[in-house]
RNA sequence: AGGGGUGUAGCCAAGUUGGUAAGGCAACGGGUUUUGGUCCCGUCAUUCGUGGGUUCGAGUCCUCCCGCCCCUGCCA
């Protein structure tokens, strides 16, 4: 091994993805002496999976080559945007983990700037007025085969232009009278060159610039000039822009300014969900989620409050990559990169969802242990949490049976099993009512087990999560599945939509019985329950009764050994 | 049909100037375990959308064909 050689990345160091190695060669070559990116979101909806992508990527890359990346706000449609918007993304990408520090920007800061250039190119007859309506505009653009029609406006001298413009902002016309268009080529293979519209007259209140403006910028006039102003060097963006990039370098030729280059990449798809704005405006106007922030939906907020914690979702969008190759994701990638950090995180409790009371005939009525469970297993150091134990108990209907299947490890009639961290225990009876359901069982236990082990050293293959009935409290505990039913919600019949693939069983609530320490988690706090998953304290709980969302199971090994089984 | 992209395992994704297919997720087997969790070990592409061609040698070069995505907003 030659160490002064480094053919590839030194071990250990993940692989650098087309636009590092892009960014790495522009920095050798001295094309670019330093990196700026930037992530521009629309403020007309939340920040979701997707984003976390791009603010991972744009974010990242400045931070790994000793760049910028500034935060703007692409505002240029005031009808679609509001300041809650605004708001929401911001502690959204302060969540992720990123900081813009004093470089948050607005697309609407630029307007009088936008507009100069916009007389510029009217100036140098390229850009004018066009009176005809959308309509015609739009019957006359041609097709995919056939070149378009230059519009009878086309030939308005600069002049006329100029005036028509500065009447079009002074608001002398309706709406829709008339708009600015680059004059450049009406038979473009690329449509987007077809004389593409640069600004339109609006009449509407814009979040950040009042009624100072009746005429708005659109998005390819806009993008590429703020780019160039905050000297922008990869403007990073996804696939589906990668046709506007012809105009985006034209504009930027045209008025002859810092050239930033744009660079596209695929957008994040993902398995079991929806990220189109449309769909999730939908969800939430429409009552089939309870807000931008519920629990299932794929919103940073959404995920936030369910309990995933950022640095997974960082760890998330560094595995899976940046390529310009179209893909989606399984969601179970997602998941594992949530349990990970999470194992290594989340201290251990216990709790007991579905419960079954269990009486332990042999031990003193009104006695009580208090037991240490490791908060974390492989880390001693880190301390335990104290549990009381007493004469009853609950444990997870599920864990026991009063015929044991093969390999059922739990409690059955006559079988021992361990109480994490307690003693062992053998079923001796079970108690039914008079439907005949079982409504508590009876064991006995072994006194020389106490802790969980035995002298003889004797072995038992079940561990049981458990609470003591008189010290246990009740929680509500809020159990998540995908919000929707199929890998794939849009592959649905003729005539259906994606709502048709909701899942009816996406939240189910049950009232659990919690050990004590976990009454009074702050809201978004994280443990596990042992032997089931990881729980987040809910903002709805209250200091008496806390409400725990589940953020994703354990793996579940015994589950799927009984499917395959039955 | 025109233009722009893209096709490496079930899902992501590396693959230098052509030299004989990284890694992760999932799955499957085994070990450890006071969570059927974690952890550890092992298995998992004779083959890179398909057919030709160049070459001693091709995922990498040439070429034919096929599939998929994006583009006809006064949205971004």
């Amino acid at each position: 091994m030659s160490a002064d050689l480094p053919l590839a990345a030194p071990a250990g160091e993940a692989p650098k993805d087309f636009i590092r190695v892009m960014i790495a060669a522009d920095l050798a070559s001295g094309k670019h002496t330093s990196v700026h990116t930037r992530f521009p979101p629309e403020p007309n909806g939340y920040l979701h999976l997707g984003h976390a992508k791009s603010i991972c990527l744009n974010f990242g890359v400045a931070k790994e080559f000793g760049g910028k990346c500034n935060l703007r706000f692409d505002d240029t449609n005031p009808l679609k945007e509001s300041t809650e918007y605004v708001e929401s993304i911001k502690k959204d990408v302060r969540w992720l983990g990123f900081d813009w520090g004093e470089t948050e920007f607005y697309a609407s800061n630029y307007f009088d700037r936008l507009y100069e250039f916009a007389e510029q190119l009217i100036g140098a007859g390229k850009a004018y007025v066009d009176s005809q309506s959308a309509e015609d505009i739009r019957s006359s653009r041609g097709n995919l085969t056939e070149p378009g029609k230059e519009s009878p406006y086309r030939g308005r001298s600069v002049e006329e232009n100029l005036d028509l413009f500065r009447r079009m902002r002074a608001g002398e016309f309706p709406d829709g009278a008339h708009v600015l268009r680059a004059k450049i080529d009406m038979a473009s293979a690329n449509l987007v060159m077809r004389d593409p519209t640069l600004y339109r007259i609006r009449r509407a209140h814009h979040h950040r610039t009042g009624d100072a403006w009746c005429i708005y910028p659109l998005y390819d006039f806009t993008h590429c000039i703020s780019d160039s102003l905050e000297g922008i060097t990869h403007s990073l963006c996804s696939l589906e822009f990668a046709n506007n990039r012809e105009l985006y370098d034209w504009v930027l030729e045209n008025l002859d300014i810092f050239r930033s280059r744009q660079t596209e990449f695929a957008r994040l798809n993902i398995t079991r969900t929806v990220l189109s704005k449309r769909k999730l405006i939908q969800l939430v106007e429409e009552g089939h989620v309870a807000g931008w922030d519920d629990p299932r939906m794929p919103t940073l907020s959404g995920l936030r409050r369910r309990g995933v914690p950022p640095e997974a979702l960082r760890d998330f969008c560094a595995r899976i990559g940046v390529s310009r190759a179209e893909n989606k994701l399984e969601y179970g990638y997602l998941d594992a990169c949530v349990r990970e950090h999470l194992n290594a995180n989340a201290p251990r409790a216990m709790a007991v969802l579905n419960p079954l009371k269990v009486i332990i005939e042999n031990y003193p009525a009104d006695h009580v242990e208090w037991f240490a469970l490791p908060l974390a297993p492989d880390q001693p150091e880190k301390g335990v949490r104290r549990i009381p134990f007493s004469r009853e108990i609950y444990i997870e209907r599920d864990d026991f049976r009063e015929e044991a299947p093969k390999k059922f490890f739990r409690l059955a009639p006559g079988q021992e099993v361990r109480l994490r961290c307690a003693y062992y225990i053998t079923c001796k009876e079970v108690r039914k009512n008079a439907a005949g359901e079982v409504e508590a069982v009876i064991c006995t236990y072994d006194p020389e087990s106490r802790g969980g082990g035995t002298p003889d050293n004797r072995k038992v293959k079940g561990t049981l999560h458990w609470v003591s009935a008189s010290h246990a409290r009740t929680a509500e505990v809020r159990l998540y599945d995908h919000l929707f039913a199929k890998d794939d919600p849009e592959d649905v019949p003729e005539g259906q939509t994606f709502l048709h693939s909701l899942n009816p069983d996406s939240l189910s609530v049950v009232e659990a019985l919690v050990d004590p320490s976990l009454v009074g988690l702050a809201p978004g706090e994280t443990v596990q329950f042992e032997r089931l998953g990881y729980f987040c304290a809910d903002p709805a709980g209250d200091p008496e009764h806390p409400v725990f969302n589940r953020t994703v199971g354990l793996k579940d090994t015994w589950a799927k050994v009984e499917k395959q089984a039955g």
